[in-house]
DNA sequence: GTCGGCCTACTCGGATAGTACGTGTCCGAGTGAAACGGG
DNA sequence: CCCGTTTCACTCGGACACGTACTATCCGAGTAGGCCGAC
């Protein structure tokens, strides 16, 4: 997996501490991780692509959630960096060479639909949880998180 | 994830089908499913190093279950050919620039944590569902399986 | 006929190129804010 | 003092190199089986 998903994931918590109406640029959420900023940014333009996060140009501009921190899941984040489709593709070799019993299609493939079935607990589970859970585990073991978050954003911004 | 798990998992239950009495040559195999021979052992190699199958050198060789198909998992294969480490990596940028609290550890990881819980439920359905149980439900849907495939690797040795 | 040795063909196994994707970087288009000047 | 215009700095966005890992291939080491000849 792709290790922008981890920088993805870790950014959207910020931002949800930061609020909605307040853009972050992507130079500062890298400057706060020691991130490449060009890359980081990149990612948030996949963020952006698939309707997580709104992009805003111009002065004081940046990233800030699309929505409500309870409706982003992080399958939705790991969807837009990974992309939609199943990480396991397959090709149909059964219809291949001396394995081919000549009819298409027919049965489902079998090992499709087991690699499937797993592939959809791990997306359910991932569905399941949101950004806002995530920030709540936070705070919950470190309740200053938000506050510490808020001032150092704020801090450079004065 | 890697094409060659796909060739993996489909070689497992024609092993299964021709017995653990009997050893396939990974070049009979990839002519089955019309696959690059080498590459095909290549893979057939790396579930032998896993101790999913058993290699037999020289004439009359090949390749052969380590063990009764029940107890051989998709997990197994799929480990054999991607490794066994999770596919999400955390590198704790938490502790990095800006976000570093100053204490290492304490807390664990809540992005980890979720990645790994889902990736849990994923590797426990792959874990639940093993070679026989695939072999089974192919036989349930075409019954003449397991005997087109007898058939197909033995016409070639008389 | 049987046994031992040799030879051959066949198999795996690792070392070696080619290619696609993830990683990282750079510069330009667009925009919003702020500064400036005139009314 | 207020408003319109201009300027400017800042941001995203896409186009451009680089490295790593997957894909694919080839050739050599080793082995099991079969053949041949001697006993």
């Amino acid at each position: 997996m792709s290790e922008g998903v981890e920088w993805a994931v870790h950014s959207c918590p910020n931002l949800a501490w930061l609020g909605e109406e307040r853009a972050v640029p992507a130079a500062k959420l890298a400057a706060f991780y020691e991130l490449p900023p060009a890359y980081l940014n990149k990612q948030l333009q996949a963020l952006a692509r698939a309707g997580v996060v709104t992009p805003t140009s111009g002065s004081r501009g940046g990233f800030r959630l699309a929505r409500p921190p309870e409706k982003i899941t992080l399958m939705d984040v790991v969807a837009a960096i990974e992309g939609e489709e199943e990480a396991f593709r397959c090709t149909e070799i059964r219809h291949r060479g001396g394995s081919d019993s000549g009819e298409r299609g027919g049965p489902p493939c079998a090992i499709h639909t087991s690699m499937r079935k797993a592939e959809l607990a791990w997306r359910r589970e991932l569905a399941s949880q949101s950004i806002a859970d995530i920030a709540s585990t936070v705070e919950e073991h470190s309740p200053d998180a938000s506050e510490r978050v808020r001032r150092w954003f704020g801090d450079t911004r004065a």
